[in-house]
DNA sequence: AATTACCCGTGAAACAATTCACATTGTTAT
DNA sequence: ATAACAATGTGAATTGTTTCACGGGTAATT
């Protein structure tokens, strides 16, 4: 029962901070303020102060600022960022397929480890450098792998039994695209894209 | 300077909630509990009742719970799905394409009128269904579609100034999916998808 | 050296979202 | 009929998040 400290919220803002202090950094700018960040991130000056205060940063000084990349280390440092993380996804389909190949040959700290899917026609190959295996041969290759976090991309009336297949592997931690909740222990972190609900929320909020 | 009396967060969940309601009344059951629903979605019976009386509906009796059908309808009315939403897309990449056959032959509601791209290659053919045009037609494309919607899958550095185009071209929403939050007038409404930055908190609140 | 201007760190206030808890009410059973 | 029950609708309490506002300090300016 280990206890949460830093908000989801902050979590999430801390993610995008450290991407924009890379654009910074690239552009040569060694230090910046809060409000330079804020203005960035689409936020306030006491809203990036008050982050930086959740995971106990006072490295900021009145004139100078914050050094860009001192700031980066220790956000990568909270995030725990350490080690390259493994992923393997489930759903070779459109939108699978678009992920393979955005990671493939992008993001450093995530590699996605191995893909399955139910369709023999979509396995045994390899699709933007990662291996497509069909679905019985989950639990035998994520040991090979030892991946902790899984992506699911399947269509919502599979999505749940390939939750529990995942979680019984050991997986950790899900990112699904399916548009339903899916059920997970409380031992394992789940999070949803729901691409569809969010172009129905910007209909809404746009009319 | 309308007050917007929904929370976001509610419409979030109608949206979740009607889709799940249908699965329901395709399943026969007439009528459900607040209970069912939570369950269902995720979340408890007290924040359901509280988001139907969010939308001012009080048709639920104590013995016999909500009507499927009417509550449906309900909540339709409220999201004012009424009209067909006409959607144009710029960034015809991998991410761009599996959102353009996912809903072309899917998503009653939305039509995605016209997708748009930089590069030649990528131009004057028809994915799944779609047109796909030189972004140099686009002012004139979206005059004749009428579309109000957009949505944005092209690298970072690009994104902003698709932004501005789109609110140029009178597009009131836009649903963004490069890693950036955008800069829009109050009068249009954004929201941001970001999937790498979804990943890494679940990598963080996995470990 | 003193003055000024500016920005950080944070307690407190304000605001927003969720959960609690209960009076109310329709339904069922006796 | 009437009693017992179960679920609704909502005010109040709680919990979570953002904003305010100010003391303290640092560097530039005079
Ligand atoms: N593509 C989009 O833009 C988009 C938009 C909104 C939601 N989604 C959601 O994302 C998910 C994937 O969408 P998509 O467009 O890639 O669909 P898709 O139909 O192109 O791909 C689904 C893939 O999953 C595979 N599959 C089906 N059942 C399986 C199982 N039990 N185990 C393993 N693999 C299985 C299929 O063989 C197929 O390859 C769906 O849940 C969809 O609702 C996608
Ligand atoms: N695919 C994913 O899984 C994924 C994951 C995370 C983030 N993203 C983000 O989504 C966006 C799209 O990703 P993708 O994988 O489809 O990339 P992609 O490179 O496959 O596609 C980008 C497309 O945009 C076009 N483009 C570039 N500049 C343009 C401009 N100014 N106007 C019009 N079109 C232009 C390119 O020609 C290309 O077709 C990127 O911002 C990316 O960071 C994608």
């Amino acid at each position: 029962m280990e206890k949460r400290v830093i908000p989801v919220k902050t979590v999430e803002r801390l993610v995008l901070y450290k991407r924009l202090l890379r654009d910074i950094l690239a552009k040569g700018e060694s230090s910046l303020y809060s409000h330079q960040l804020a203005k960035m991130a689409n936020n306030t000056p006491a809203q990036v102060r008050r982050d930086l205060m959740m995971i106990g940063y006072a490295g900021g000084t009145p004139r100078k600022g914050y050094q860009t990349q001192e700031l980066i280390d220790r956000i990568i440092q909270i995030l725990d960022e350490s080690k390259e993380q493994k992923i393997v996804l489930v759903g070779i389909g459109n939108l699978g397929r678009a992920i393979l190949s955005y990671f493939s040959f992008q993001q450093p700290g995530f590699t996605i480890a191995a893909a399955f899917d139910s369709d023999e026609s979509k396995t045994n190959r390899v699709i933007a450098g990662c291996r497509c295996y069909h679905l019985r041969e989950f639990a035998e290759k994520i040991k090979e792998t030892d991946a902790k976090l899984g992506v699911i991309t399947v269509p919502a009336q599979h999505a749940q039994q390939v939750a529990d297949m995942m979680i019984e592997c050991g997986i950790k931690g899900i990112l699904n695209f399916a548009p339903i909740p899916l059920k997970v222990p409380d031992n394992v972190f789940i999070d949803r894209i729901d691409i569809t609900m969010a172009l129905e929320k910007v209909a809404y909020l746009a009319g």
